[in-house]
DNA sequence: TCATTATAGCGCTGT
DNA sequence: GCTATAATGA
């Protein structure tokens, strides 16, 4: 490719950015400004016009989805240039994917068994609660997810449980102690955690300084994205890893930092300059993505924040249109807002694809799937239960991890009697014993059980039938492809036929999983020669959060958490539930802290709508089983009046001012059936609001609803099928 | 030992 | 409201 053209489709800051000469970069990006792009073009004039090789480069994301677009992009600039070797030197992976690369490659220097597993937070959790009852500890005390956030948090800051100091604080020697005992499950599973892999490729390197110096001399440039989001031991890694040798280009926006509960360190962006020398500072601010007015309403928001480096996005484009704030009455009527505003877009040209709906947590996703599904509204879900993170499919993956070495406890433990063939809790108590006092693998306490006659007949059958299974499918293993060896493993193992037999829908669902599992499988294409077809499937699937690529090309409303939309854009957004104790959420509330990382989470929002923004919230919202009322969100009130505008219903049914006659409802024959014997004009009573007086009514059945104005001062619309008002005489 | 039912506990974000 | 455990009966 050509240099002008490289560098044709950048702006000057852009330009400045990728075209720097070597050295320490951090290019400070707002969200919309191009900055995949600087990194991708960075690293395509490294290659091209300086020379370097492909293999002296690492470009490091946060996210599979990142780092599998970087590589595509990458490929299109400059792929055709190096052909199908092009993939081979160059690294680009997540912090997490490289690390568990390095570890096995490096897996002896580590410290770890060769084919360590890989733990993600559900397995986590049941180390811990096994760690528990060894130790005899009261999970109502100290509440397990307590323990498991308090040793990730540990980890994520680069602390094992040794570097603990002592402490006469209960809950802390409590903590070491489960973080001790933690530790040494994990070493003799041959588990690793996620915060693990970092962990102990960061020591990897410290303990055999000869292996650092191959890989600092190795990569030369390094390229880091999202990097307000690395957290202590990311950036330690980071630093040594970069030597004095080599240069780093990170690339991040602090108004995005929005993992600090994960471990991310804001501070990280702010230190990058002191910790690596000469370090040129780029901005990037204009934004490609949004109108004047999203601009607008997001730098407001964002303005309210402390300590920011500061960045003011612009635009050469148009203002566009004003937006929208919707008021609903509750959650059924937000959604159904939603689906209004979707269809109105579709019947103008626009595309489902082209939509997002928003929301702070998942719960909220419920109402507005239902919603859409009414009308038919094709729809997809990103995020909330993983595919890799269903029972099923972590079930047959169990059995897979078997087969390929019969000492994982925690897959031994999850299928010896799933699905149930007669090996209960006595059995397993037994077996658990046993490997405790031999300290042995399950499997291997099985074998001993059965060598010395320990059980009942039945359940030695049982057993032995269990473990026979496995060796079966073990010899088969080396005949089938991966495909079909996980059919073969879905079938014998009964757990097709098990989940075929539950009943509703839910065992149909279970079912098609293990069948888009085995397609999965079928399609894997298997790259490194080194590893097994099946050992590789079992690490890329641990690390995976499990974003199907297909469905990216479907028509469908993309619904996700405000987390996950980070990086993507929309020219039709939707922000649901802007809400006090929804949005902020009310965990972050009293914290000024966590409200500033709430305000960037809504900053993130905000910026992801390219045309035009709706923002909604509802009046009253059932939450956690109980109807709530929270006033609207503090954010929304940030944002300048002149760039909002109030939308009411666009009502199907006129609104009557007069109800003197009832005779007046001809478009609502049944109106007498829906409003009962209220009136306008009638006091009623509401065990939240007190008394009030009708002032106006609408809709119909199930939407009937009606306006009141209550003493306490406020007018309220009501859905009467929720409001449950007491009439007053 | 299994399957059903009752109860208690717990709520966010996710590599 | 949901899930994960405990208690119960087959």
């Amino acid at each position: 490719m050509d240099v002008t053209e490289l560098l044709d489709q950048l702006n000057d800051a852009q330009r400045e950015a990728v075209c720097a000469p070597s050295c320490n970069q951090l290019i400070l990006a707002g969200a919309g400004s191009g900055k995949t792009r600087v990194l991708v073009h960075r690293i395509a004039w490294l290659m091209q016009v300086e020379h370097v090789a492909p293999y002296q480069i690492m470009a490091v994301t946060f996210t599979n989805k990142a780092a599998r677009e970087m590589r595509e992009r990458l490929t299109r600039l400059v792929g055709e240039n190096y052909g199908a070797n092009f993939g081979r030197g160059l690294w680009v992976g997540t912090f997490h994917g490289i690390a568990h690369r390095l570890l096995k490659s490096h897996w002896q220097e580590a410290g770890l068994l060769q084919n360590f597993q890989i733990l993600d937070s559900e397995d986590q959790l049941r180390v811990i609660k096994r760690v528990y009852q060894e130790l005899q500890l009261d999970d109502k005390k100290w509440p397990h997810r307590q323990a498991q956030y308090f040793i990730n948090e540990q980890k994520d800051e680069g602390k094992r449980a040794q570097h603990l100091a002592d402490s006469h604080d209960l809950y802390l020697a409590t903590m070491k102690r489960v973080y001790v005992a933690y530790e040494q499950a994990c070493e003799r599973g041959g588990l690793v955690d996620f915060a693990e892999l970092l962990l102990r490729s960061h020591e990897l390197w410290l303990k055999k300084p000869d292996l650092l110096e191959h890989y600092q001399r190795r990569f030369n440039y390094i390229l880091v994205d999202e990097f307000q989001d690395t957290n202590a031991v990311q950036y330690a890694w980071l630093r040594v890893l970069a030597g004095q040798s080599s240069y780093v280009t990170a690339v991040g926006d602090d108004d995005q930092s929005i993992y600090g509960w994960r471990g991310a360190r804001i501070e990280n962006i702010h230190h990058f300059s002191h910790d690596f020398s000469d370090t040129t500072t780029t901005r990037l601010e204009q934004n490609y993505r949004s109108t004047g007015t999203i601009l607008a309403a997001a730098n407001a928001v964002i303005a309210n924040n402390t300590g920011r480096l500061g960045k003011k996005l612009w635009t050469s484009g148009k203002d566009g249109e004003l937006i929208d704030l919707y008021t609903a009455f509750n959650e059924q009527d937000e959604a159904r807002h939603i689906v209004d505003r979707i269809k109105t877009w579709v019947e103008r040209g626009g595309n489902l694809k082209n939509t997002a709906i928003l929301y702070r947590s998942n719960a909220q996703s419920r109402v507005l799937e239902e919603a859409l599904f009414r009308e038919n509204i094709a729809y997809r879900i990103y995020g909330g239960l993983r595919f890799y993170e269903r029972l099923e499919i972590k079930n047959t993956l169990a059995y897979l991890r078997l087969i390929q070495n019969r000492n994982d406890d925690s897959g031994f433990e999850r299928v010896v009697n799933t699905p149930t063939r007669g090996i209960g809790a006595k059995t397993t108590e037994a077996l658990r014993e046993i490997a405790r006092d031999q300290g042995c693998s399950l499997y291997q306490a099985s074998l001993h059980i059965i060598a010395n006659k320990g059980l009942t007949v039945r359940a030695t059958g049982a057993l032995n039938g269990f473990l026979n299974l496995i060796d079966e499918l073990d010899k088969e293993a080396e005949e089938l492809s991966l495909g079909d060896l996980v059919d073969l493993v879905v079938k014998k193992s009964g757990l097709y036929e098990f989940h075929q037999n539950e009943k509703g829908e839910r065992g149909q669902a279970r079912v098609e999983n293990l069948q888009e599992l085995v397609n999965a499988c079928r399609q894997y294409e298997h790259e490194d020669e080194e590893l097994s077809p099946l050992e590789e499937f079992l690490d890329a699937a641990a690390l995976d959060a499990g974003e199907r690529q297909a469905d990216e090309y479907e028509d469908a409303v993309q619904m996700m958490t405000l987390h996950s939309a980070k990086g993507l854009e929309f020219p039709l957004v939707f922000l649901a539930g802007v809400e006090e104790n929804l949005f902020p959420h009310r965990m972050s509330a009293d914290d000024p802290e966590k409200l500033e990382e709430e305000r960037r989470l809504c900053y993130v929002g905000i910026t992801r709508a390219m045309e035009k923004l709706i923002l909604t919230h509802a009046e009253s919202r059932r939450l956690y089983g109980e109807e709530k009322y929270n006033g609207i969100s503090r954010f929304v009130r940030e944002i300048p009046k002149d760039l909002v505008q109030e939308v009411r219903i666009k009502s199907s049914i006129a609104r009557p001012t007069q109800f003197s006659n009832k005779n007046n409802f001809a478009f609502n024959e049944n109106a007498d059936e829906d409003f009962g014997e209220l009136q306008l004009g009638q006091f009623v009573a509401h065990n939240k609001f007190g008394e009030g007086v009708i002032l106006q009514f609408e809709g119909r059945g199930s939407s009937a609803r009606v306006q009141v104005k209550f003493n306490s001062g406020g007018t309220k619309w009501l859905v009467l099928q929720y409001a449950k008002l007491q009439v007053l005489c």
